[in-house]
DNA sequence: GCCAACGTTGGC
DNA sequence: GCCAACGTTGGC
């Protein structure tokens, strides 16, 4: 299995909407960059990626899994832009920031410091487990 | 609200 | 195929 990250700007599409959405999920759509399509067209069911607050908020507060795959993005007829759909399945404990991660060296890595304008990004495994701890949730 | 960084577009 | 111009993203 693998670990991904979404990024949305709580103004537009927050954690409370996904998690309102429930068992059903909702179409992650609106991506309109290359990268983060491909990651969404390497995207398996059950795979699980954080949900990040941009702009506002600057932090990790839930954990989503993928349940549909890769398909057209329903807003779009350009068959470029697909979007996989995506459930809520918790929230992390303790919301973990942008500058926690950034303190430690460990995370120095990880994408969201490196090339923070992409919406959707792998998470490597130890990625993973560390902001799971941070965020005192079971991975 | 600003602006740096990045990605895309389109003229040549 | 290059690169200047433009638009968008997202941290600050």
């Amino acid at each position: 299995m693998a670990y991904w990250l979404f990024k949305s700007e709580p103004d537009v599409w927050g954690w409370d909407a996904q998690v309102a959405k429930g068992e059903a999920g909702e179409e992650w759509d609106g991506v309109r960059n290359y990268q983060a399509r491909n990651n969404m067209r390497a995207m398996k069911l059950g795979d699980q990626g954080f949900f990040y607050h941009s702009r506002t908020g600057l932090e990790i507060v839930g954990i989503v899994e993928v349940c549909a795959e890769a398909h057209r993005d329903s807003t779009t007829d350009d068959e470029r832009w697909d979007c996989v759909d995506v459930k809520a399945v918790r929230p992390v404990n303790t919301a973990v920031s942008l500058e926690k991660i950034k303190a430690d060296p460990r995370l120095k890595d990880m994408v969201l410091v490196n090339n923070s304008r992409l919406s959707v990004q792998p998470v490597t495994d130890e990625e993973w487990a560390m902001i799971c701890e941070m965020g005192n949730t079971k991975p």
